[in-house]
Order: C-alpha cells, then structure tokens, then sequence
DNA sequence: AATGAATGAGTGTTCATTCAT
DNA sequence: GATGAATGAACACTCATTCAT
C-alpha cells in the first residue's frame, strides 16, 4: 500500500526531474517557466513545490545526475579503454566540450554557479564536490599524458590552464546558432590544434624548468 | 538660455548611462528592469524612452564606449610602450582579462551576444565591428610575438586559441565572490605560466611544421 | 469535495463574461482594459488568463452565445410562427436591428471585425460561420416572400441590399442616448415603411426584369 | 510686424490641421498619437496644444472642413450639373459612399458622434448644423427625382430610408482591406440595383398612398 | 500526495499632457 | 509663439508562488 504510493511519488519526482533537465537544457534555466515544467511532466504546476523548495532548488537537483553521467563517461574513457594516455586525453577533453555544448544554457549553472546556498545539508546536493572530481580526473589524465608527479605544483597549474582552455573553447562556442553536430565538426580541428600546441607547451616548459 | 536646458538634459543622459551600466554590471541585462534603472538614475522610467529607442538601445549605447575604451588601451600598449612584442602581449591580455572581470556581467553581452539588429544605420553603433578590431590588434600582438607572417593560416588558428585560454580564465574566475585586485593577483601566477606555456606550444608547433 | 470547487470556478468564470460583456457593450472592446473587467468581476486581472489566452479569446467567448441566441431567434420565427413570410421577414429584422442596438457597442465587432486568427482549431468558436448562418436565414426568409428560386443572382443582391438597410438603421440610431425602448417605438414607423418600400421595389423590379 | 507672426501662426495651424487629417483618415482617430502629428506637421507635440485644448478639439477642428467640402460637392451637383434629376441623386450618393470610404475611419465621428460637448460656445464648430444640411441636400434631390411636394411627411420618411441604405452600404464595406478603388468597382453594381430598387419602391409606394 | 483557483508584483512600452524656458 | 524635458497613468501580459481542498 505504501509503498505503491510511495512508488507513484517517486515516478512523479523523476518525471518532474527529467521534464526541467530536458526543458532547461533546450531553453536555459530562466526561459523555462514553472508551469511549463508541470506540462512537460503531466503533472499541475503546484507538485512541483512538494517535492523542491522552490525552481532553484529544482535547478539544482538536477545539476547533480547530469555531472555524475559526466564523470562516469571520464571514468569510463580512463579505466576501461586501451588507448595510450594523450589520446584518452584528448577523449575526455571532446567528451567534456560536447557535455557542455549539449547543456549549452545548463553549464552556467553547472560550472560557473557558486553554490551560496547555506541551507544545504545534504552533502548529495554539494555541487562543488563533483566539480572538483571532475576536475581531479582531468588533472589525472594530464598527469599520466606528461608522465608527471602526482599532486605536484605544476599539474595542478598546467590542469588550470588546461581547463581554461576547455572553457574558453566552450564559452566562445555556445553562442552560436549551429546544430551541435556542425559545431562539433568546425570546433574539432581547432581543438586539435590547441590540444597539440598545449601539450608540446607543457613539456617544453617542463623541460626548461628542469634545465 | 537654452543651454542651460541642453546641460541639464545631457546630465540626465549621462545619469541613465551611468545607472544602466553599474546595474547592467551588476546584475546582467535581463535581469534589470527599466524601473530600477530610473529609479537609479533619480528620472521616470518613461523619461529613458526619450533618450534611448528600447532596452536594447541602451545597452548599445553602453557597451560602445567599453569596447571603444578597452580597443584604446589596446593600441596604446602596442604603438606607444618601449617593450618587446612578448611583453606586449602579455599587456594586452591582462588588461583584456582585468576588463572582463571588472564589467562582470556585462561582458557577455561585450563578447558572446549575438547582434541581430539588422536595422542599425549607423555604422557606429556596430558591436561586431569593434569586436573584430579587439580580436585583429589581438592578432597583431601575437603575430610580432611569433615573428609570423600576417594573415598566415596559422596565426588565425594560434590567435583563436590564444583568445579560447583567455575567456576560460575569465569564465573561470568572473563568478568569484573576492574583490577584484586579489583575484588579479591570484590570477597574475596562473596566466603567466599559461602565457608561457601557449608561447612554448605555439613556437615548438611552428617548428614541427616547419620540419 | 471537487464539485464546490469546480462550482466556484464556473462562477468566476460566469463573472468574468458577465463583466466582459457589460463593459464591452457599454464603451467598446479597445476601450475596456482588463483589469477593468477584472475589476468588475471581482477577482484578479491575473486570474481572466486562467479562463481566457488573452483578450481577443474573451471577446470570442461572448460573442458566440450572443450570435447563437439570436440566430435561435432567427429560426424560431421561421419555423415556429404560425405567420405570412413577409410578417415572419418583418420580425427577423426587427429582431434583428433590437438585437444589435441592445449590444451598441459590440455589434461592430459582431458583425464587422474580421476574425483574422487562423489558428481556431475548435470550429464552434468560428465567428464568421455564424454570421453568415444569419445571413442566411434572412436570404431565406426573404425568398419566401418574394417568392424567388433559391440561389438566385438576384436574391444574393436583393438580399444585399436589404441588409444594407438594416445594418444603416442600426448605424444610424446606435449613437443615440435615448432609452432603448423609445428608439425602437420612434424606429418601428420608419422601419415599416422602409419594409414596405424595399419589398415594392423588389418585386417591382423583378416584374420589369421578367418583361 | 506682428502680421508676419500672426501669418507664422496661421501657418503653423493650419499645417497641424493637414497632418492631423492625413493622419486621422488613414490610421484613426485613436491609432493616432500626438506625437505623430506634430513630426508630420514639422513643429513640436507641445505647439499643438497651443492651438488646440487637446486631441478632441483638434478632431472637431478637422471634421467642419472635411463636411463642408462634401456639401461644396453635393452643391456642385445639384447646382450646375445638367443632368435629370436621378442622375444627380446617383451622383451625389455615390459621392457620398466615396466620400465616408475615403475617410473611413473618420466617418464614425463625422456622422456618428453625438456632439455633447457643453462648452463650443462658437456656432461654426458645430457638426450637427452641417450634418444637417447635407441631409437636407440629399432630401431635396430626392424630392427632385421623386416630384414631391417640399417638406411632405413622405419625403422626409424616404429620405430617412434612403439615407440608412447609403450608411448600411458604407458600413458594410468599410472593413474590407481591399484598396478604394477597388471597393468602389464592387460596390458599383450593388448599388446601381439598389437605387434601382428604392427609387421603384418610393415610387409604387407613392402610388398606392394615392390610390 | 496532489491539484485547481487565485494573486501581487513585475515586465517593457506608449500615451496625452504639463512645465520651465 | 514655440519647444525640449519630463512625467504618471495606463496598456496587455507573465511570473513564481500560496492556499483551500
């Protein structure tokens, strides 16, 4: 008995969830009203505030499986392919671009948002964990590719910069109107090049340091 | 006589640009209201549709003189300093960096917001315009940095990606909370070793391909 | 339980058509806002665009029973009169002119706006279907009495013409501040006469046509 | 001296009471704007209110000319044209159908406006005096057509009935979009039988009465 | 658990009009 | 006589949110 209930509400919460990750990511977070969610979801607007606080709470219930998804892809890409390091890379990298490209109007929100909300106890919902994750895979990966140290002051600094790199690519990219699979094709040979002019900076500057 | 009309008129423009654009900086365009501008800028909100066609209109009228200024900035460093090409750019790019972080959320609109007015008569008035010549003094910064010929495929391709790390740092720090000369300084290490590192990259790849 | 609520509902909704319609009829569609009505009503502006998209649909709303009442009107003297068909023509366009000074202000948008929204998908909502309906029954009631085929050239004129006439009493008389009943006593000798005079002329020139 | 500015002045009237009617007969009284007057006019919003209380006013002002240039027309007709007397009637009556088209939106407060204006002290503003006089006009080339006694019961009663068809046809066919020109040719064959119609009406009506 | 009803605050924009000059 | 500056009231419409059920 309860638990059919309990069932139902769960299948409710997730179609609201999925409704505001599909409807987020097409249209960004304030282009999506309330009610459009409800519509989306098949349920009335005010269900919605049964299950989330308010429609930031929402947004941010949300972030969380869809970086998990992301870091499982890393994961994946790291420990499971055969493929030498720079190439796996270069993997994660496109898969990381392609995330956010696909999340276009969501990644503000998924990267860039500091998380202020204090009345967050539920270490779950704590964005920024993941985020540093993330970004420890990346730093993991650049490791193996330069065969440095790790946790040495200058993964972390080339990681920084790798990232940056990453970001801008994204940033610059995600205003454009192009389906996603032209800017994927257009996007790549520049990727390519960058991807090569950081690296053979990277050990350069490794190499003069050792000097 | 009627000067002193005229006066008192350009005070009141002045005081609409000078409102919009804290709160612009502030707060992002769509999340000010016209309201808040005027109540700001001590006028009636109706008193701005006199000076200024729409919202938009007035964010035009702003972002001009930032990207005028910062275009400036630019082209002081590169004709009037007594300095090596690399030191140059180096210029150029922290102060690039430093006005974004500055004018926060505006820059977005500076930089990523697609201009779709098509009915802008005066050439003036052209963001893209401005946009180009920051990205092309840019360029010409890192062409007399590499010693590339200009308008080499190359040097588009190295300036994109030169122009990519630096968005990423500003995407990057543009959502911190600290005040803006300790995230200059914070950032100062971190960029000169991507500097360093891009530099490194560009020349090695150069060399490679010259090979 | 559901029923009290779905009663209030009606109510409001009742309420919102009621003020609608005496405000529009009154001062005329443009001149009426919504809060207006809201007010009228006693509820919320916000809560007409629960009931009704926007405002247009409100005026659809009203003006359909109101046509569909008189054309009933239309067809209860037709069929249901025990009467000569002039006498039944004479009573239609009595009906007819009543009707529309009663609804002053709104018989232009009865009878005169063009219904420019394509997306009515709901045929019932179709004004013009209606409005011509009338048209129609008075076409037919006026063959009766002329005694012309159906679908003649000349009924589609005669009929013409004979609206025309109608529609200019009402014109003509609408702008009046008199109690609606001595417009219709002071209307009523005119309007025989113009009865008697178009009908001569009909058949008058038919005869001379058939010569 | 002070004849130059009071020409000045006249000037400047009279260029207000031009765009004013341009603008009026082509958008509307109320789809109309003061501001937008004064741009065609070439002076400023504010001179318009030097002349004219305010947009009523100068809509009053506007419409005495307008009348008197029909009943110039009407005059001219019936005056010094040598034609049978049907023929002037034809004549002046599709003038006036040109006349209320050409104005269309005008014509509501030309002929259907009640003048409740208390304080027009001054007799030449008065519409209903001009109103009148062209009814009479049109009455007396009735009168012409028909051969009737001046100032008979009949005549004024026909007239009335005459008058309705003409204000029923301009009504009808003022909504269209079609150019007037256009409309006109429509109109043409409708209302060649409908004056066919009435006049055979008036006529065989007139011969009973005397039988 | 879930919902329809209802709302106040807000949006950008336009208007006729007034005032000081 | 004429004007630019300025304004408050109004417009249709949307929003996230609350309440009673």
């Amino acid at each position: 008995m309860t638990k059919k209930i309990e069932l139902r509400s769960e299948e409710t919460k997730r179609s609201i969830l999925a409704a505001s990750s599909k409807l987020f990511t097409e249209k960004g977070f304030s282009a999506v009203s309330i009610r459009e969610i409800a519509k989306q979801a098949g349920c009335s607007h005010t269900t919605i505030y049964i299950y989330f606080k308010d429609k930031e709470a929402l947004l941010h219930a949300i972030s969380m499986p869809l970086l998990e998804e992301l870091k499982q892809k890393f994961q994946h890409i790291l420990n499971h392919l055969e493929q030498p390091s720079e190439a796996k890379l270069y993997e994660i990298s496109i898969e990381f671009i392609h995330f956010c490209l696909i999340h276009q109007s969501m990644y503000k929100i998924l990267f860039q948002t500091q998380t202020t909300r204090v009345d967050e106890k539920e270490p779950e919902s704590n964005l920024n964990k993941l985020r540093n994750e993330l970004f420890e895979l990346l730093m993991q990966s650049l490791q193996k590719s330069l065969g440095l140290k790790t946790e040495s002051e200058e993964l972390l600094e080339y990681t920084r910069i790798y990232y940056y790199t990453l970001q801008g690519i994204v940033t610059t990219y995600s205003f454009s109107n192009e389906p996603l699979n032209q800017i994927m094709k257009r996007l790549n040979t520049t990727f390519e090049s960058a991807f090569e002019v950081l690296l053979l900076g990277f050990k350069q500057k490794l190499n003069i340091g050792v000097d």
